[in-house]
DNA sequence: ACTAAGTGTTCGTATTTACGAACCGTGTTT
DNA sequence: AAACACGGTTCGTAAATACGAACACTTAGT
């Protein structure tokens, strides 16, 4: 591992492991912290956090010696979105879909083998569904990571869930790498994945992948519910809506296939 | 200026600088153009922007060489939001107020003499004023600025703003120093900031900020909506309804006064 | 009251990075 | 087709950073 040619800068590297590590971690940390938790000597920690901090990428707090994030992260981060043409484009898609069917859309995309929430339009239905923009979640049990798993060589998919036994959250996670396997393949024929409380008790998802001109994969859109027991009646009007909007959304990036999961848009044949 | 004590990484500094300066511009840059705007000599840039990369805070596209913004920004700023208690708080009184008003609702921040708009819940009116998350603007043409400038002694006014002549938008942007000043005093007066397009021909604004337990401005507030010749007949009833909000979300951060504007919030006692 | 354990901060030097110059690859001009 | 311009990439060494250790300060324990 780490033969690539490139050249880490340690100092970079670090400065951003900091602030990854304080947006994650959903607490202000001290420099001690920091220092323990990223392997990083106190004095070389100082000097980072406190240049990032003159910068106005964190907040130090002077009483507490607490640092948090600060203005200027948001606003390089709102710099990801502005120029993100997925986002722009499926975002009015989203909102019709919300109030089509009163429930929340969603957008992501996949990263370092997880999906990241880039958008939501929540809906008017009292009991709907949400997450926070930004996070991440896994991929094997989500509606949107399925249908962006589906999209992918099996080799791809093999290292991004392990390959063996799939961490489970409900009774109706998929435990084991064949299982999943099995239901991507017949999200392929089916032409959107579903999550049928994989992740959360009371949710229950469909998805759609988002593919370009090259047919790859740049990011899946969703509407998502609470589960309840007719939830399945609407499961065919939802997929519609979803797959439709997909589709809009994948031809501006110049995909020209009539169906999202042509037989070009992933690499396999077999599973085995 | 800078005999602070505070000793700057150049590494870390330069690696904010290219990300500010990526997100700012709205285009994605080469590597040379990072190196001329920037003075850093190419081989340095290299270094950086190629780390960055790898850490997925910036996307090199191998055919255009160009880098733009990755994923991991976004989810570093999106982090500043969710632990950013005045975002939370204000939000379900922003969405109160558009619903109410049908109009769009504020919320911004000042950061190195600019504001800088956090949030925003657009209103159903078909003549609905926006803009984009994470930008800035000037303080002294906006309803947002001027709110939060005039809890501010004036020698930090003087030094916003420059203390002279000041940058005109339209034809009723304030000119001088002494006109803004002016402002600002009716402003504490009546509790709240009027901008009657000061920084675009089309909007009509009013604002109040926000404040905490030890009478800092945090943030600000505000209605906004295209001007027509009655958009003063909503004054009072705006200003009323973002009055109420800013007080309802300062007393959560321990504001006690009963109004906005008193004599403790701002250091200054006259203008001369 | 003293000790201990926890912070953040400073400082000198071993270690790493920075960066000028040379190089490579592409496309454009002459 | 040679020369040029303009981008990215590599490399050795001057220059800047990294970091262990010592220090200072606060809080907790005995």
């Amino acid at each position: 591992m780490e033969q690539e040619g490139i050249k880490i800068n340690k100092t970079v590297a670090r400065a951003i492991d900091i602030m990854d590590y304080i947006a994650t971690n959903k607490k202000p940390v001290t420099l001690a912290t920091i220092s323990k938790e990223l392997s990083i000597p106190k004095s070389s920690a100082f000097d980072i956090m406190h240049t990032l901090a003159e910068k106005k990428m964190l907040k130090a707090n002077n009483e507490t010696k607490q640092f948090s994030l600060d203005v200027k992260s948001f606003e390089i981060g709102s710099g990801y979105l502005s120029r993100n043409d997925v986002h722009t484009v499926a975002r009015p898609l989203l909102k019709q879909i919300s109030q089509q069917t009163g429930e929340t859309a969603f957008l992501a995309v996949e990263n370092n083998g997880m999906i990241v929430y880039l958008d939501k339009v929540e809906g008017i239905s009292p009991t709907r569904t949400t997450c926070v923009i930004g996070d991440r979640n896994l991929m094997h049990c989500t509606g949107l990571g399925k249908a962006i798993l589906a999209t992918m060589p099996i080799e791809k998919i093999r290292l991004i869930t392990g390959g063996g036994s799939l961490q489970v959250r409900t009774q109706n996670t998929h435990a084991t790498f064949n299982s999943l396997m099995l239901d991507l393949e017949e999200i392929r024929k089916r032409g959107y994945s579903i999550d049928n409380r994989e992740d959360n008790d009371y949710v229950y998802c469909v998805a759609v992948p988002i593919l370009d001109g090259d047919n790859n994969c740049i990011a899946a859109i969703s509407i998502s519910a609470i589960y309840t027991p007719d939830t399945e009646n609407h499961r065919e009007a939802f997929s519609q809506l979803i797959t439709n909007a997909a589709l809009e959304i994948s031809r501006k990036f110049g995909y020209v296939n009539p169906r999202i999961y042509s037989e070009d848009t992933y690499g396999l044949t077999d599973i085995n």
